[in-house]
DNA sequence: TTAGAATTGTTAAAAATTTAACAGATAAGT
DNA sequence: ACTTATCTGTTAAATTTTTAACAATTCTAA
């Protein structure tokens, strides 16, 4: 099950929210093409990603909603749930801890960085916070795997670098600065800005 | 120089943010090469997003940056400047009014919402915090042709419908939940989670 | 029990995106 | 001046991702 597609694995992790969702609502089995509609792409590709994680439906009742949410689990997912740290407690720091918090999934943030007094050694659902100096010492203490930098852009190059050394195996960066990494550190990165760029960029298009 | 593909457009907004850094950094000129280290791809993708856009370098000097700012800046801005509404003035909606009033471009939020009596009627980062009732009217007073929704999930369909009858052209949502909306307008999405998830994939996959 | 409609699973085709290959041009060094 | 390095610009190939096509299967209902 390792070689998924990155855009197929992007898609489990919808579809399992989806999922859930109608789980929650009391469906038991469900169409490739509702939840195609669900998250408007196309029921081809709902049932060529299942078919890629090896997953069958029965004919004309659809996928066992309940099993699927497991498999998917089983995909992505790791038994003991892995460990986070948020690295920078702004906004966006703390929607992530606030996030992942009401979401009681498999991914626990177990500790959080800052510089500022305020916020340090103060708990923020559950969360507590560290002094921005502590970050080796609490991410081996902990056993943190993945780190999300949301501290201002300056410095984010040098806690990259900082959780890198730390023995981090995977980052999220939310900062508009690119990182690099080395090969067996996973670097995923989002900046906000671009996507509203983007918006701005079609809806000035389409006049 | 419409038909630009998607991909492109993402990479010029963020080309011309680290463009706009090395001018800061007193740089004039740069190669393709460089352009392609500081974000972390290929040069000959910068090349070819660069003749995409119908823009020239010198042989051996490399591209001028100062042209090329201006010249991306024609391409994905207006000239008028592109207004924007945020509504849900939670973390989110309070980082993307923070990021775009530090940033200073031509896109500007103009009105913020919110059903918390507590945030209606103060400002926020110089923008004005409205109830959600009267989202139509202030889209429409304001001239606002751009919606980021940061509410919570339950309510983002409604908010989107609201937004396209109040005439909104381009929708940014950042709520988990999926949503639909007429062709005539453009809607990206983005989850926080998928993007965190998918990271804790590729972590587990590379043990 | 047979026809028809609905739905999955899979292979093949198409479209989008990235990467490679290389010609052409310029500067620098000899 | 000549050679070599270096860069750009562009076409072609490769890869990735999406979409189409369709056989096979199951239910429904006449």
């Amino acid at each position: 099950m390792k070689n998924l597609p990155d855009k197929t694995v992007e898609r489990l992790c919808q579809y399992r929210r989806s999922l859930n969702n109608q789980l929650a609502a009391g469906k038991t089995h469900i169409f490739s093409h509702e939840i195609a509609n669900l998250l408007h792409i196309t029921s081809v590709q709902v049932r060529r990603d299942i078919m890629l994680i090896g997953h069958s439906g029965t004919l004309r009742k659809g996928y066992d909603i309940k099993e699927m949410v497991k498999l998917i689990g089983k995909i992505i997912d790791t038994k003991e749930g892995q460990r986070i740290a948020v690295i920078g407690m702004g906004n966006i720091g703390k929607a992530f801890i606030h996030y992942l918090y009401e979401k009681r999934s498999k991914l626990k943030v177990v500790a959080s960085f800052d510089v500022n007094p305020d916020k340090i050694d103060k708990t923020y659902a559950d969360v507590y916070c560290y002094h921005l100096d502590r970050l080796k010492e609490i991410i081996q203490k902990e056993d943190i795997k993945i780190g999300i930098i949301t501290t201002p852009p300056m410095v984010a190059p040098e806690v990259c670098e900082n959780l890198v050394t730390a023995g981090i195996k995977g980052i999220l960066n939310f900062t508009p600065k690119p990182l690099s990494v080395p090969d067996e550190v996973y670097l995923e990165e989002y900046d906000m800005i671009t996507s509203l760029e983007k918006v701005a960029f079609f809806v000035k298009h389409n006049e």
